[in-house]
DNA sequence: ATCAAGCAGATTGTCGACAATCTAACAAGT
DNA sequence: ACTTGTTAGATTGTCGACAATCTGCTTGAT
């Protein structure tokens, strides 16, 4: 008896695969905030009916990046400037977490994955791939909290990157400008190498390591000019 | 125009009641953790149809307390004193950033609350109401969270309260000595009300303040009968 | 012109039936 | 005795249709 173990093998309902296609669309921008989920049609669209449809939908209500109101529709969740300030400062001490439980279980097995996230970020960057970059860089920050042998800990931050790659998204989108070339992730990957825990945990703590500062003024000035043109937001919302 | 504030009217689906139902009967320990739910069986007994109810146990999966296997079924999360030591371990963290939060928040309306809530925990004990004493002592200890102003980490603790809910109410169906007597939360809410925000943090983190060693230590014994008697947990799951 | 009442139209919520899949019991072969 | 196929039953996944609810427009009265 061979000791080979298999990974489990795909989920195979509809209902999966409907998850998988509205997250992605939601978190790459492609379904902006605000937004309604027609039933009829995306359930058309996807060759469907109605009922892993709507389960899909409740699954992603509850995992907070769409919101249901009853027999009025479900929505894309707005963003508003507090919710990216209220995500950012949790993630930032769920990082502190995450850094403590981690710092013994590194090995050199957790240092090589570190390398290989780190060079996707990289990649991503050199080909100008935005969403790619911003996946990469997730799932970079993301190794602490899988190796932290923490399960409810994991599960907190990943529906925490969900929001965070939501945010990322819309601000890329707005923003012409190519993204930064230069490595900003360079000191964090260092640190964790390191052997001063409480260094890495300050740079968690006070580095602004993804941007947050522009995120936050873009978000600001959206809501500026939502403020002025009274309900903008609302008038905004298209079907899909 | 009186500036009366309405309570938004309450949910009137037959989805949102069936949550509220489940998740009740799994809080409470009357659904046991790796138990399956017969759809058709429930549904009949609610007398609903299997639409509403398998989108309400959707909700559930994502809330942490259900798990669902394709094609298999649907059942109560497995819990594990590594579980229960993970979400402690995340509680104290979560505790100690929403004091910080709540700190300079609090005013006259705040310590009102504390203190009702406080009273409603002793009165449950009062009672020896278990199942309302787990609930208002949760509550009690949710309040720094509603208080802090983050809508994530409220959301976070709401999460990370349900289980606790039921890893606590597991507990005590399995002990059945009467709940203890003297008020264990005395020092919490003393320091709430102080001016030492450190301290009451360091008793946040170092204080067991909800019997989390007895707790522990009744889910290893499970564990160390269970691994005994070679897949207990799997030959105990009863259906609905 | 303003406002309430009421009437389509569209959309969400729910239902009952059917299809796909799993489980367990049994039979047959080695 | 042990494995492998087969089959019947039960359960989950999906579908199409109907009921309940909301939204916006029209109508009519003041």
């Amino acid at each position: 008896m061979g000791k080979l173990d298999f990974a489990p093998i795909a989920d195979t309902t509809r209902r999966a695969e409907i998850v998988a296609l509205l997250r992605r669309a939601i978190l790459t921008g492609q379904l902006e905030p605000g937004q309604k989920l027609n039933e009829l049609r995306i359930a058309e669209q996807m060759r469907v009916s109605r009922a892993p449809l709507r389960e899909a939908m409740r699954e992603l209500v509850q995992e907070g990046i769409l919101t249901s109101i009853p027999y009025a529709g479900t929505f894309v969740i707005d963003v508003t400037a507090k919710d990216i300030d209220d995500a950012y400062s949790l993630n930032k001490v769920l990082d502190e977490f995450a850094i403590e439980l981690t710092w013994r279980l590194r090995d050199q097995r957790f240092f090589d994955e570190l390398d290989r996230r780190h060079e996707a970020v990289k990649q991503a960057t050199r080909n100008l791939d935005t969403t790619r970059q911003i996946e990469t860089a997730l799932q970079l920050h993301g190794l602490i909290h899988e190796w932290a042998d923490n399960s409810v800990l994991l599960e907190t931050w990943q529906r925490l990157a969900s929001r965070l790659q939501m945010y990322f998204a819309l601000h890329q989108r707005a923003r012409k400008e190519p993204v930064p070339a230069e490595d900003i992730h360079e000191t964090y990957v260092r640190l964790l190498k390191g052997s001063d825990m409480r260094a890495a945990q300050r740079h968690a703590r006070e580095h602004i390591d993804l941007d947050f500062e522009e995120l936050l003024a873009y978000a600001r000035s959206l809501e500026q000019r939502a403020s002025k043109g009274a309900k903008a937001t609302v008038a905004n919302r298209q079907q899909i």
